[in-house]
Formats: C-alpha cells, structure tokens, sequence
DNA sequence: ACTCCATCCTGTAGGC
DNA sequence: TGCCTACAGGATGGAG
C-alpha cells in the first residue's frame, strides 16, 4: 500500500535516472493501467515519444514526471505499483503493465544510453497519463520535486489540482487543515484519508498516527482543539519521516523501490497488523475493526472516544 | 454542499 | 487435495 514514503523512496529513485532524459519508446501491455489517461486529449505513446524529461515531482501519493511539451507523465501507484529501473534486454517482471524506453544520452555519456522503466502493477488499481498542467493556487512549488529547478515546479497536473498538500510539503497549511477538520463532521480517520483535506496518508500511516495521538479512529473530528489538531499533525510528520528514512513499508514483494528492494519500516508499526498482539504503551490487547472498507487497528486502552 | 459507499483488481490465506 | 470465499485498500463517481 504505497503512501506518502513509499511514494517518494520511488520518486527519489526515478529523478536520477530520468531527468534530462527523452522517451524513446512506449510498451503498453495493458490498457486497464491507463485508466486516468484521457484518450480526448491525445495518444499516450505519441505525448511521450520524443519528449525530454525534466524532473520527477510529488505531491501526497501522487507522482509526476514533468515534459518539455508542458505536460506530464502522472504515475499512481494505486494498491500495488512499482516503478522499476530496468537494463534494456531484461526478462519482463511479472504484471507489466507498461514500459517506457528512455534515452540517457544527453544526460550521462559514460553509462549506458537507454534505460527501461518499468511499470509492474498486480492489481490494476495503479495507472499511468499524460496530462496537462496548471499553475499551482498558492504559487508555490506544486510538490516536492528534489533537485529539480525550473518554471514547472510551480505547475501541476490537472488531475491532480484537487489533491491537498501533503504535511511534509513546505507550503502546507497547518490552520487550513485544522479549520477543515473542524468544519467536518466526520470521523477523523475519514478524514485523515480524504486526500483533498491531507495528502499521502493511507490506512497504515493513519492507523499509527492516530496511535501515536492517542485517538479513536471514529473520533469527531469537530470535537478535537487546537492542541490535539497540533500533536495529531506533528506525530504524522513523525511517522512519515521516520518511515521514509527506513525507506517505507514492505510487507511482501508489492511495495519494493525502483531497484526491487523492500523496505524496513514494517518492523517499526506499533498497530497496523498487530492485532492480538500487547500494546507497547499498555499492554492490553490491541484490536482490529473493520471500518471503510479497511481495518482499523487500535488499543481500546489508549485510544478511546472522548466527549 | 457535504458525506459516504460501491467499484475497480488479483494473489494469498483460510475454511470446509 | 482442491475448491471456494474473504480479504487487502486508493481514488472516484454517484447516491443520499
């Protein structure tokens, strides 16, 4: 389940590589993965080919890579996505989906100049699109976009203009996001998953926020205050650092980076998939419920419905 | 206008 | 053993 820190170990793996580089060639093995690609506005292999990359942004759990023809390829990586850097000649990976032949050449001429990057999807939900781009509202730098400089920083795809920013993005809103929370009435699980209030949190980070806050996932989220929209923020911004230094979550070959390697963060959850097992604040028994199409995993000690 | 839920998918795990 | 069902969940569009 990529989130924010899956997202952006992929990200950071793809910009070297890709930056300054044209697309040669387009394989699309399954057209189910261009699902957000709107066909009106053009032909996918012909909005790529010949196109000079230039940066690798994201926002929330959204990816793009930015064109010289000012549009962009948007990559979701969806429930199962990966983003794979391949030598041309490589045997395909299983579940591939799509894979784009780029030319390193102007970029690095001692290495070899073509590079293959692989999309490899298992359950679809993942897609790739081009798409057009707009100015940013607020004016700053659409995402976080590494070294990338340039006028498009400040541009994103259309596709992703109602995503809200992510808590690790500069430009993000503290007093935005808590007057939203406040006007909700909502649960404030819900609403940590609604990627148009915050971005790049899914069901494992939000379960182990929530942990961290010492909050009931179906807490209104009106009812909290000032100082519990703060802590609520400041342990997400925890957890997602410290789950991108350790390079995110893996719990099987799904969540891997652009070189196949998993991450450790797995070994670092307190909640998500412990359920049965004591909490380390505690001891008492944590729990799983099933909520949203999803489980919710908490310590009914800790983590209680207040008033 | 806001909230919520079914839907899209496939591999794996568990039950019988 | 083998078949079958339940489960995992990110984003969306439409229902309420």
């Amino acid at each position: 389940m990529p989130e924010l820190p899956e997202v952006e170990v992929v990200r950071a793996g793809v910009e070297p590589a890709v930056a300054g580089a044209v697309v040669s060639g387009v394989e699309i093995f399954d057209a189910r993965s261009l699902r957000r690609h709107d066909a009106a506005a053009g032909d996918f292999t012909d909005l790529l080919v010949g196109h000079r990359i230039l940066g690798a942004v994201r926002r929330g759990k959204f990816l793009w890579l930015p064109l010289d023809n000012g549009r962009a390829l948007v990559i979701h990586l969806g429930m199962s996505g990966q983003v794979l850097l391949r030598d041309p000649g490589t045997a395909d990976d299983r579940h591939l989906r799509i894979r784009l032949a780029v030319d390193r050449t102007a970029v690095d001429r001692t290495g070899p100049s073509e590079l293959w990057l692989n999309f490899v999807d298992q359950r679809v939900f993942g897609s790739m699109a081009v798409d057009t781009m707009k100015p940013t509202v607020d004016g700053f730098a659409a995402g976080y976009s590494g070294q990338g400089r340039g006028e498009w920083t400040a541009l994103l795809p259309s596709q992703v203009a109602h995503i809200a920013r992510d808590p690790i993005d500069p430009a993000f809103s503290d007093e935005t996001f808590l007057a939203g929370l406040s006007r909700r009435k909502t649960g404030i699980k819900r609403a940590l998953l609604d990627q148009t209030l915050i971005s790049g949190i899914g069901n494992i980070y939000a379960d182990e926020a929530l942990f961290a806050a010492r909050l009931h996932y179906a807490q209104p989220t009106a009812s909290l205050n000032g100082a519990q929209g703060d802590s609520l923020l400041a342990a997400l911004r925890s957890i997602l650092r410290r789950a991108l230094v350790e390079g995110g979550t893996s719990f099987d070959a799904q969540y891997v980076n652009v070189n196949g390697q998993a991450g450790y963060f797995a070994h670092s959850l307190e909640v998500y998939g412990r359920q049965g097992a004591p909490c380390s604040r505690c001891g008492t028994v944590l729990v799983r419920h099933s909520f949203m199409n999803r489980g919710s995993h908490f310590c009914p000690a800790c983590q209680v419905v207040f008033a």
